[in-house]
DNA sequence: CGGATTGGTATATAAACTATACCAATTAAT
DNA sequence: ATTAATTGGTATAGTTTATATACCAATCCG
């Protein structure tokens, strides 16, 4: 019966955030009073946070500026301050588990989905296309995409595993950068798994989302080559 | 960024510990002094998690002498107190979802699984059955029986998925009389999946553990036509 | 009966968080 | 360059939550 300080969650919260991309590099943090606002969270509870942080080198505070982010590569973060055993956790292993869920999912979806979930997802293969120059916009929309999909499952227990996957996710920094032609096969992926669900095959459904997540796992791998050459 | 209280963690905790049957209808509850060393909590804690569970009518205290078990149907908790959107929950939900999970666990799990979980795994077989009689042990030493092999799949988001279901699964109390013969079945089902890790059987073991969860699915369904039919 | 255990009550204390106010540094618009 | 707005820095009072003790009365059990 361990009590979370509220503090240490947003120290994750934000983390989180930055390790997804939402703020890069030398990025300004929002204001304290609008963090406040935001999380519904006293001034001195953003202030304690935001003093972890600093500990941490992950960001620095300009004193009547703001706070910027310091360029911090995913290894140094304590481990304290991660989900769990994150330390212990691939992006293979991340994957291996989405196909477990997210085919289920999407079979599930198949029967499920009704016509506004529909129209989300081809509003955000849309959003998709518009970003390819974006990619964290872009992932982002990708992610939505599968939340989308997990929600029209309708099954609570594969929406929370999913959840608490995410989780993980969040914190995998690796999508720094991916080259366009990529872009465009998870584009393709995207519009195969629209379809699909459209004619409610769930054969091809499934058989699309795991080829989309073996994709991604792939380009992962070429990263983190890449990251040891240089 | 909401806190939760600890008394309010810790009625949750109880309400799942009755639904699973550690405590039934007129029981009496652990002194609220031994609680204190249990839970590591201090008695003003538990008294104030003891207060709402008498609110809610789960327990009645007696002074000077304990705390009882009421009998209390499931659909009658109030849903603040059950984990997330649980009344949206079927059974089936929840067995869809460990299929999934568990599929992809045993499958890593004939890799990687090690001798001691290989003999925990034993053991417990053995347990169950020698608690034919007793099924609320019977039901624990199946659910300790699966987790050893969730974390035999040394795949951190399947184990914390596996958790976030097995939070629904505490809450289901569909197990309150099955027959002997359903016993009987189960463990030879376990008895397949132990051999066919052993053998590192990847196609026998998640054949095994979908036939368990498919049966244990159907037994759950002649409970709940009984218990409509009284 | 009598001692041990149990819930009932009260109180002092600490920690976490909120709410508010004011200052100084920085920034950006004029 | 001046000014007004915004930002972080600091201090403080108050609330909520949880801890730690102590003592009482009811209950239980040998």
């Amino acid at each position: 019966m361990n009590k979370e300080l509220l503090h240490t969650k947003l120290v994750r919260e934000i983390i989180a955030q930055i390790a997804s991309g939402a703020y890069s590099d030398g990025a300004r943090l929002p204001a304290e009073r609008k963090l406040c606002r935001q999380y519904n969270l006293s001034r001195g509870t953003i202030r304690q946070a935001f003093c972890d942080l600093e500990k941490l080198g992950i960001i620095r505070i300009k004193a009547g500026s703001g706070a910027y982010v310091q360029k911090v590569s995913q290894k140094k973060l304590p481990t304290n301050f991660l989900p769990q055993d994150f330390a212990n956790v691939t992006f293979s292993d991340i994957i291996f588990a989405r196909k477990a869920i997210e085919t289920a999912a999407i079979t599930l979806a198949c029967k499920n989905i009704d016509a506004r979930q529909m129209q989300q997802l081809e509003d955000l293969i849309h959003k998709m296309e518009l970003s390819k120059e974006n990619l964290l916009d872009f992932f982002k929309y990708d992610m939505d995409f599968h939340q989308v999909i997990i929600q029209a499952s309708n099954n609570m227990p594969l929406i929370t595993a999913f959840v608490s996957i995410a989780e993980y996710h969040k914190y995998s920094q690796v999508f720094s950068s991916v080259h366009e032609d990529e872009v465009d096969f998870a584009v393709s992926y995207h519009k195969k798994m629209l379809s699909a669900l459209k004619e409610r095959d769930i054969k091809n459904a499934a058989k699309a989302i795991n080829k989309h997540l073996d994709h991604t796992e792939q380009i992962s791998q070429i990263i983190k080559q890449s990251e040891i050459s240089t």
